[in-house]
DNA sequence: TAAAAGTCTACTATTTCTATATACTTTATA
DNA sequence: TATAAAGTATATAGAAATAGTAGACTTTTA
């Protein structure tokens, strides 16, 4: 499961994507709309910020804006710098691969090598996956239901 | 990632698979083998029981054996029982669904939309393998190691 | 110079996970 | 029939991760 940082940010961005191009939004604007605690969300926006994600402005008019185009920005990447493993098992992730260490021959598991495969599966979507995918599927969610 | 719980289990089910049809297997020798602590896989072993995954014998010469042939028992079945939910968000769950509370509108979410994409991938994989498939694989593995 | 807004660090509370402990029941067999 | 082997069941403790809060500080604009 993501934790609710991933969830945040992800959440963050999308509404920082819709807003790419304009004047920098605030946090408190952001939590209030998302229903993010505002502190929580001030840790992840400088966490995001620091990864060079985004950038800031301080002072009155200040607040968070992307620094790439929300096409640029995937799903993958976001889950990575929030701490959430793609994986589902640490001997297969290849950002934060840890051994198993009940695992007598990790070349040899099979356990091991199905979620190879669940990890590829699950890659390939995320990290073709972008802010800008995110947000073109909402509108199409939305105009479905205005059906 | 999953829990030790859920990766404990799918150890066990695989050796007792490689023992299927054979006298029942003690704990204490899964446990040996597999490296696993002993009481915790007691519990463990006793869930995929209750579940019906299991018998059990008592006594002297008791253990644990696979009820269904290791071709009819699924991973994504195994990590139901064990509590650990496929999907990588709540709301996206078929068995453990909860919403996500600070979701506005679950209907028209883009980020929910991307991850039933994941799930229904990593839950095609999970479901079409069995206990029977892992072990083919892991000869499959030992063999291309020995070439 | 005051207010708005982000920065930074520390702390706490809660929950979940992992593992262990203890007492009990059933079964085989010497 | 006594004993040892083996599973059953429940409780509890310890550890780690997660989620959230607090407070003091800095920068910028008006």
């Amino acid at each position: 499961m993501l934790s609710k940082k991933t969830r945040y940010a992800l959440k963050a961005l999308v509404i920082l994507g819709k807003n790419f191009g304009n004047a920098p939004m605030q946090i408190s604007r952001i939590a209030s709309e998302e229903h993010i605690p505002k502190k929580f969300l001030e840790q992840i926006l400088l966490d995001l910020r620091n990864a060079g994600l985004l950038y800031s402005k301080k002072g009155s008019g200040g607040g968070y804006g992307l620094v790439k185009d929300p096409a640029e920005i995937h799903v993958a990447q976001v889950l990575r710098l929030t701490g959430g493993p793609i994986a589902l098992l640490p001997c297969v992730s290849l950002n934060f691969y840890q051994k198993c260490d009940e695992c007598i021959n990790e070349e040899t598991c099979g356990v091991r090598d199905v979620f190879l495969d669940v990890r590829n599966a699950t890659l390939k979507i995320l990290s073709e996956t972008s802010i800008a995918d995110i947000i073109r599927r909402e509108s199409l969610l939305t105009k479905h239901i205005e059906d």
